[in-house]
RNA sequence: GACCCCGUAGCUCAGCUGGAUAGAGCGACAGAUUCCUAAUCUGUAGGCCGGAGGUUCGAAUCCUCUCGGGGUCGCCA
C-alpha cells in the first residue's frame, strides 16, 4: 500500500468508528474520503477533503468538523502538524524523518518500486494490433500496437495477470483475396505472364509466390485457383503473419497468443455463441431497413436474416450476423470470439483499437454485456491517428502511390525508444504528430532524450561517488542502510515527496486506462532532478558528492539512486531501455 | 441525418475521475551554470478553460443547449 492509501486507510477508519459510536452511518460519502498530494506544495504534503465530504453525515459544518479530526491526525505516526485551510481541507505536513524513511522503500523494491498488490488480481486480456494478415504493418498500426503494449506492461505493474493476444482475421473475404494474390504470384514465379489488378500489389508477396511454386509445382497451373484455394490460404496467412511478427519485433512486441479466426468459426464457437444468446432473446431473425447512404444502391435488397439487438444496447439499429450468402458476418464471429474469450476465465477484456473502429464498438460492448451480464467486463482504448511530418510537412502515405513508410523504416530511422515513447505521449484519443526532427532531438523538449538524461546522469553520479570513494559499496542494499538524516532541504525533500507520489501514479493510470499519465509523471521526476542538479551549482551543500565528507554523500547518491529506481521503473512499463551513459 | 472524440497561453499539450490562486514545454525577453555544456536550471510576460444556461459548499472537470474541428456510418474486415 502506498502512503497516501496508508493514511487514507487510516482517517476512514477512524471516521467509520466515530460514527458508530454515534449511531450514524456515513454511506457512500466514506468512500468518497481522499487523501492526495496537494496541488500546491504550499499546502503540506497531504490534503484530505475528508471534513466536507462526510460533514452532512455528522450533522456538522466542515470546518468544525475538522477541528474534531485535527486532533486524531497529528497522533498518527509521521505527522509533524496538521492545518485547516480554506472551505475545510484538512492539510498534514509530515516529518522529514518519515521521507526520508521512504528511500530504502525504495532502493529494496528498484525498478519494482510502484508495483501494486491488489487484493483480488483480475485475469486480464489485452487484444491489440490484430491487422489484417494481408500484409506488412503500416505505420499507423504503430500507436495501437505500442499502446497496447504499454497497457499490458501497465496492468502487470498494477498486480494483474495479463495475457497479450492477437486476432487474426483469416476467415473473411480479404483472406481469400490474399490467397488469390499469392496465386497470381506462384503463377509468375511459373512463367505465367499474368495479373489482376485487384490483387494486392506488394512486393512483399513475391516471395511468397516462390514457396508456393516450389511446394507445389507446374501442377499449379493446373485447373482454376477455386481448387487451390484451401491449399494456398494458409500458407499464404503464415507469411503475412511472419512479416507482421516481424516488424512487431522491432517495436519490442510479443504477443502471448494468436487465435485465429477461422479455428473459431470451424470449431463451431459461432453457433455456440448465436445459440446461447438466441436463448436470452438477444438474436432474431428479422429484415434490416435500408441502410442511410445506400438510398440508390440497385444492389440492396431487403432479405430476412439473423440479427443482434444491439439497440437494446444504444444502437442505433440492430446489427446483421448473416450475410448474403448465409456466411457468418465478421461481426458474428467477433461476438464468438468475445464469447471464448469470456469462456476463458478472464475479468476484463481490454481492446485496443485505431479510431475508425469508434462505430463498432456500441454493439460490441452490447454483445459483451449480453455475454457476460455486466458491461465493465470489456474496455475499449481506442487510438486516434498519428501524423507523421518531415520537415513540418505532413507525409502522406498511400499504398497505391507506393509512398508508404513501413514499421521498419521509421524504428530504423529514429530507434525503438523513441518510436515507442513517442507514442505514449498524448491521451489516447487525441491525435499525435510524430516530427522525425523532432523527436530525435537532444533538448528538453522531447520527453524522450529529457528522461533518459536525468537516468544516465543519476548514474554518472554513481560513477564519480565511487571513484571519489573506491571502499564504499554503492550497491542499492547497502545504500538503502545509509543515514538519510542529512537531507533536509527544501529541494531534496521536495524531490522525494514526488517520487513517493510513483506507486499512486501507476494506480491512477491504470484505473484510467491512460498509461500516457506515466511519462508525464517521469517528466515531472526528470525535471525535479535536474533542478536539484543545477540547484548544486549554487548552493554547494545541494551537491551530491562531498569529497570530504562520506556519509553525506552516501545519502545524497541514495537520493539519486533512488530516482534512478523510479525512472527505471516508468520506463520499464513504457518498455524504454533506461540508458546509464549517453555521451 | 445519426453516433463517437476533441475545443485550455501565440504554438504543442497536461490537468491526478468535482477541490484551494488553472500548469508544463516550445517561441519571446532577462539571467545562472567547472559533478554528461551537442545539455540543464532560474525568473518575466502571456488565460472569460469555444459560448450560454444548470447541478452544489465548490465546475476546465458532471448535465442540457449551442458554435467550431476531426472521425465513423453497409449484408467490409
Amino acid at each position: 500500500m502506498h502512503i497516501y492509501a496508508h493514511f487514507q486507510e487510516k482517517l476512514r477508519h477512524h471516521l467509520q468508528e466515530k460514527a458508530q459510536a454515534q449511531g450514524l452511518d456515513l454511506g457512500q460519502n466514506l468512500a468518497r474520503v481522499m487523501v492526495e498530494p496537494p496541488r500546491d506544495p504550499a499546502h503540506g504534503c497531504m490534503a484530505t477533503n475528508a471534513a466536507m465530504v462526510v460533514s452532512k453525515g455528522f450533522g456538522m459544518n466542515p470546518r468544525a468538523l475538522a477541528e474534531e479530526l485535527k486532533a486524531f491526525l497529528e497522533g498518527l505516526e509521521g505527522v509533524a502538524n496538521v492545518e485547516i485551510a480554506g472551505p475545510g481541507f484538512i492539510n498534514l505536513r509530515l516529518k522529514p524523518s518519515f521521507w526520508q524513511s521512504q528511500i530504502p522503500e525504495i532502493l529494496c523494491k528498484d525498478a519494482d518500486y510502484g508495483k501494486l498488490s491488489p487484493q483480488k488480481p483480475l485475469n486480464v486480456n489485452v487484444e491489440y494490433v490484430s491487422v489484417n494478415p494481408t500484409g506488412p504493418m503500416h505505420v499507423g498500426h504503430s500507436r495501437v500496437a505500442v499502446v497496447g503494449d504499454v497497457m499490458s506492461n501497465l496492468m502487470e505493474k498494477a498486480g494483474h495477470r495479463v495475457t497479450r493476444e492477437f486476432y487474426i482475421n483469416d476467415a473473411g473475404a480479404q483472406a481469400d483475396k490474399l490467397a488469390k494474390s499469392a496465386y497470381v504470384r506462384a503463377c509468375q514465379a511459373l512463367g505465367q505472364d499474368v495479373s489482376d489488378p485487384e490483387d494486392y500489389p506488394g512486393d512483399y508477396l513475391i516471395p511468397v509466390g516462390k514457396v508456393l511454386a516450389e511446394k507445389f509445382g507446374p501442377d499449379l497451373l493446373e485447373g482454376d485457383f477455386e481448387a487451390w484455394l484451401e491449399k494456398l490460404r494458409p500458407v499464404a496467412i503464415e507469411a503475412m503473419m511472419d512479416l507482421i511478427k516481424e516488424d512487431l519485433q522491432t517495436l519490442g512486441i510479443q504477443h502471448d497468443l494468436f487465435t485465429s479466426e477461422r479455428s473459431l468459426v470451424e470449431a463451431g464457437k459461432v453457433d455456440e455463441a448465436v445459440k446461447s444468446l438466441t436463448a436470452k432473446d438477444f438474436i432474431y431473425k428479422g429484415t434490416l431497413p435500408r441502410p442511410k447512404g445506400a438510398e440508390d444502391d440497385p444492389d440492396w435488397t431487403p432479405q430476412e436474416r439473423l440479427l443482434f439487438r444491439s439497440t437494446h444496447f444504444g444502437d442505433d439499429i440492430d446489427r446483421a450476423l448473416t450475410k448474403e450468402d448465409d456466411r457468418w458476418t465478421y461481426f458474428a464471429s467477433d461476438i464468438a470470439y468475445h464469447y471464448d474469450k469470456c469462456q476463458r476465465g478472464f475479468d476484463l477484456l481490454i481492446n485496443v483499437w485505431g479510431a475508425d473502429h469508434g462505430g463498432y464498438i456500441k454493439r460490441l460492448e452490447g454483445a459483451i454485456e449480453a455475454i457476460a451480464g455486466r458491461k465493465d467486463a470489456m474496455k475499449v482504448i481506442l487510438c486516434n491517428m498519428v501524423k507523421f511530418l518531415k520537415d513540418g510537412e505532413p507525409v502522406t502515405m498511400s499504398k497505391r502511390s507506393g509512398t508508404f513508410i513501413s514499421v521498419q523504416d521509421v524504428v530504423e530511422e529514429v530507434g525503438q525508444d523513441v518510436v515507442r515513447l513517442i507514442m505514449m505521449t498524448r491521451r489516447n484519443d487525441a491525435p499525435l504528430d510524430f516530427d522525425f526532427k523532432e523527436v530525435t532531438e537532444k533538448t528538453k523538449d522531447n520527453p524522450v532524450f529529457y528522461i533518459q538524461y536525468a537516468h544516465a546522469r543519476a548514474h554518472s553520479l554513481l560513477r564519480a561517488a565511487k571513484e571519489a570513494f573506491p571502499k564504499v559499496d554503492f550497491d542499492l542494499n547497502a545504500l538503502a542502510n545509509v543515514d538519510f538524516s542529512t537531507l533536509q532541504s527544501e529541494e531534496e525533500l521536495a524531490t522525494l515527496k514526488i517520487l513517493c507520489q510513483w506507486p499512486r501514479q501507476i494506480e491512477q493510470a491504470v484505473e484510467a486506462f491512460e498509461p500516457h499519465r506515466l511519462v508525464y509523471a517521469l517528466e515531472e521526476i526528470a525535471g525535479a532532478f535536474h533542478a536539484l542538479w543545477t540547484a548544486g551549482k549554487e548552493n554547494t551543500i545541494l551537491r551530491f558528492i562531498h569529497p570530504e565528507d562520506q556519509a553525506r554523500t552516501q545519502a545524497k547518491i541514495g537520493l539519486v539512486m533512488a530516482i534512478a529506481c523510479v525512472i527505471r521503473s516508468g520506463l520499464q512499463v513504457l518498455g524504454v531501455q533506461a540508458v546509464e551513459e549517453m555521451r
